[in-house]
DNA sequence: AACTCGGGGCA
DNA sequence: TGCCCAGAGTT
């Protein structure tokens, strides 16, 4: 697949998503550390629902840290993985004050320290918070790469480079957001809706039979 | 590489 | 009602 292919499935894309969907409420870096720790296997929506009544009561990691495990625990009960998560962000938390000043820092290799953090959640922060040009390859994002041909048998970091090259920086942003819409609601992980896909003709995975089977 | 965590979304 | 996740850590 050669770069104006590459263009044209962003640029279709693009066309597809014009409305703004849901996002993660966060006023700060740290806001939207916590916000993508307790993303993970879950939704925005959910996220957020929790989140509004945290932050009101606690936004820095001494705050949370005060709340205690239960504390915490009772304003996130509603996410999946809350257990975990509450575990990993308290960690987090005191790694931040201990280590960092309290400050959520702005070097990959720091954040990927953090517990509770890994690739993708560090992505989402020098991406959105310290505006580095990089894209959080998520389970959606692998999985149309993989079969769109954008990125073919690659691995999430390779994913991630070949995007990376592909995707002008100023729309990297943009990008990540169509590309996990296109994975959610055309490029379905069981039942790929490729009648209604925008980019079929351009796609190596194509079934463009009426009885649309199971993915890769 | 496989397993675990867990409430929500969706068929 | 049952199945599958807008991940990361541990074994």
């Amino acid at each position: 697949m050669n770069q104006d292919q590459r263009r044209a499935i962003f640029e279709r894309l693009r066309a597809a998503n014009p409305s703004p969907t849901t996002e993660l409420h966060y006023r700060s870096p740290f806001e939207l550390l916590i916000a993508v720790i307790l993303s993970a296997q879950a939704t925005d929506k959910g996220v957020n629902k929790a989140t509004e009544r945290l932050f009101a009561r606690a936004n820095t990691p001494a705050a949370i840290l005060a709340l205690g495990e239960e504390g915490l625990k009772a304003h996130i009960r509603t996410i999946g993985l809350f257990n975990s998560k509450a575990k990993h962000i308290l960690a987090t938390c005191r790694h931040l004050v201990e280590q960092h000043g309290g400050e959520v820092p702005s070097e990959r290799a720091a954040l990927e320290a953090l517990p509770g953090v890994g690739r993708k959640t560090a992505n989402v922060l020098l991406n959105t918070a310290f505006g580095e040009p990089t894209i959080a390859v998520d389970t959606h994002i692998f999985r149309v790469a993989n079969r769109t041909g954008l990125a073919p048998g690659k691995t999430p970091l390779a994913v991630e480079h070949r995007l990376l090259r592909a995707v002008p920086s100023a729309f990297l942003q943009q990008a990540h957001h169509w590309l996990i819409l296109h994975g959610r609601y055309v490029c379905k992980a069981r039942a790929p809706d490729c009648p209604r896909c925008i980019i079929c003709d351009l796609c190596e995975y194509t079934q463009k039979t009426s009885d649309v089977q199971s993915g890769p």
